[in-house]
DNA sequence: TGTACATCAGTGAACGCGCGTTCACTGATGTAC
DNA sequence: TGTACATCAGTGAACGCGCGTTCACTGATGTAC
């Protein structure tokens, strides 16, 4: 009751980021507004001076999942080049590792949201489907081949199967725990394999 | 209001045979009891006769979507063995079809469950798991490779694929129809290709 | 084989609860003079 | 620079609604004699 315009601008986003979080981890089914208000420090109520309904919520998120998804992407790949490592190499060893595995809330939005983004609001799906051509695009652009067309399909096969071997992997983590590190280690060596030749 | 007992174990069969094809399409938190036994033909109350609560049908359901998911792999395998086709290029071709795409409903529930196994009851985690091994297992068996622990790598990656196209394939099917063709077809093109090498 | 009665699948109203959304209110912020 | 007032982010109770679950009931099925 009463905040000056900056702080109200950056309680918004505290409630993306923590809608964000909460729609990872549960779904976007599962969390209500309130629960998720006052995750981010407020009442339910004040929610709507920010979004018109919980289906403009959820498109705000995505659009921002996708953003940070992009952010970390292009970082990596910056990383290698200072470091002459191989872009797609490490990039592969950080998909498929067990930080990944566990960290759904901080990890790959395209993942993430893969079971879920059927059922949201066409906003939604529109980033989604956006942010996945934008993450092949970038794929695309670090496979060793010289014709572009064969570089485009290689990059979709690779990112399929990364996010293939994930969820598989969290998909049994909890109930077994082994069958999930074999399915990560597998697409791991199998991907690194794939790159080589 | 009186009914065999034939009939209530058929009525139950149709309650598990509604929330199945409701769950994969819709999801299971977004499905209420109410909706989902007037689906099956019934008034909500006769629900408790049949499952001790949501969570235990969900439990049923699981098991009896991964036990059709094994007949299907079968029938699929045994019908390539009398047409002497290879039963993993038929595997492929089915699995990254347009029409398993659409068809979430009766199609493998390992991907159809994939995003919102890991939010269910512990028994629905098992049977997941469980059906994942086995299936793990059976394309495994049909592969071409004389070392077992070879063949295993390669189904477990191949499946990892398999599973990942579809999903982002679907995930943005509606929305970018042209995409969702490309990721399907690209991930056909380079599984057949691999299987050869 | 026919009758009397117990069983129990299915009915539909009701339970408390949390959902998404609305609303009258509050009070510090930010503006107009 | 100081005062008066409009703005609007945040509060918290309330809305109708559907959720999962419970319950007293019904009546055909199935059993005991």
């Amino acid at each position: 009751m009463g905040v000056s315009k900056q702080q109200a601008i950056e309680n918004k986003r505290s409630i993306v980021a923590a809608a964000e979080k909460l729609f990872r981890e549960r779904g976007v089914a599962a969390v209500g507004l309130t629960e998720l208000t006052k995750a981010a420090g407020f009442t339910q109520g004040g929610f709507y001076n920010h979004f018109k309904s919980k289906d403009a919520l959820v498109a705000a998120v995505m659009e921002k999942a996708m953003e940070d998804g992009a952010a970390q992407l292009i970082a990596g790949i910056q990383a290698s080049k200072t470091s002459a490592a191989d872009p797609m190499k490490r990039h592969i060893e950080w998909y498929l590792s067990p930080d990944h595995l566990t960290n759904i809330e901080a990890g790959c939005p395209l993942t993430a949201f893969a079971g879920d983004v059927r059922r949201l609001g066409k906003e939604a799906r529109q980033s989604y489907a956006r942010g996945l051509r934008w993450n092949v695009d970038q794929l695309a652009n670090v496979i060793d081949d010289e014709n572009p067309q064969e570089r485009r399909r290689k990059a979709i096969a690779l990112f399929s199967q990364m996010v293939g071997s994930l969820m598989l992997s969290r998909a049994v983590a909890e109930v077994d725990p082994d069958f999930a590190d074999e399915i990560l280690k597998d697409g791991r060596q199998q991907l690194l394999q794939a790159i080589k030749a």
